[in-house]
DNA sequence: GTACACTAGATGCCGTGGCATCCAAAGCGA
DNA sequence: TCGCTTTGGATGCCACGGCATCTAGTGTAC
């Protein structure tokens, strides 16, 4: 199907089919997962798992990271509020804004749907992985992201 | 950032990250120029080509195609259709479901859509792949959804 | 200090998808 | 042929995101 080509000559069309489709499957995977086992989707495990490891985030940090838009990432910590697991905290140097906190159940949770992410994550690509070399994949989809990241491409208006 | 790692030992979570920030971004850019020269977003080009290329398809291929919902699919026909781009025609075989055919315009639609999105994917692409292999990620990608089709991963319920 | 431009983010409207439901048409066994 | 089950897909309700708008707070020039 792809061509394998190591002369380069890529179907580049049929490489971003690819790539959408794997991310679809395996979002909606995931998403299954970790709803019936912890209650979230993987948006939202993404979003507690950024705030764990990156404390005194804002509303735009968020949006930044994933590429959304400001009033999605709003709405969405409005409902992390709301489940008990995040809390807006004054931001001391800028009082338009929140910093966005994890609370001790947001910690757990985040912790423990982190476990279950990865071990279904490693199910999912396990097959399919048996002898081909994941980290050459790895290392073009980080290049790629850094490239538009700092670019700014594919940043939302909002 | 993302592990090197000859030895595949390679951070798969990091590489779940990195693909689906590169198929949002991707995804946003392309929308982009798709709605301002066509009128389109990525999801319904997408759905006129698999149509070109896949005569006398059914609402329930596209939805096996995508990974997305039966229910989706209707709707997003019917937009196509008002547009005037997709005609259900009856299927002689089976008078529960409709052959969806591309209209006159919409074929001259998808084909030069079609070149916008190249165009535009290449340009995308091209910074951040000089000097790195993308033959291999797109083989990698290619086996995974292949396996992820083949086991049904990820498929909705609707 | 005051005026003005800018930024953070909250909110409303709308478009879209998931999922459940429903109906018509097929398939199928007796 | 008659029922029962299954399938294709259309529809309604709800959740969510994009985008526009609005407000409060910030920074800057004078």
């Amino acid at each position: 199907m792809a061509s394998k080509a190591s002369d380069e000559t890529v179907d580049l069309p049929g490489f971003f089919s690819d790539l959408v489709r794997c991310e679809t499957r395996l979002y909606n995977a995931l998403n299954d997962r970790l709803r019936e086992r912890h209650g979230i989707v993987t948006s939202q495990f993404e979003a507690l798992r950024y705030l764990r490891d990156h404390p005194g985030s804002r509303v735009a940090d968020l949006a930044a990271e994933f590429a959304a838009g400001v009033g999605a990432i709003s709405k969405g910590t409005d409902r992390l509020e709301r489940h008990g697991w995040v809390a807006r905290r004054p931001n001391p140097s800028d009082r338009r804004s929140s910093l966005l906190a994890l609370t001790d159940d947001g910690l757990r949770l985040v912790d423990a749907a982190e476990e279950t992410f990865a071990e279904r994550l490693a199910e999912l690509t396990a097959d399919a992985l048996k002898g081909f070399p994941l980290g050459a994949a790895a290392q073009v989809l980080s290049e790629l992201r850094s490239f538009l990241e700092r670019d700014q491409i594919g940043t939302p208006t909002g």
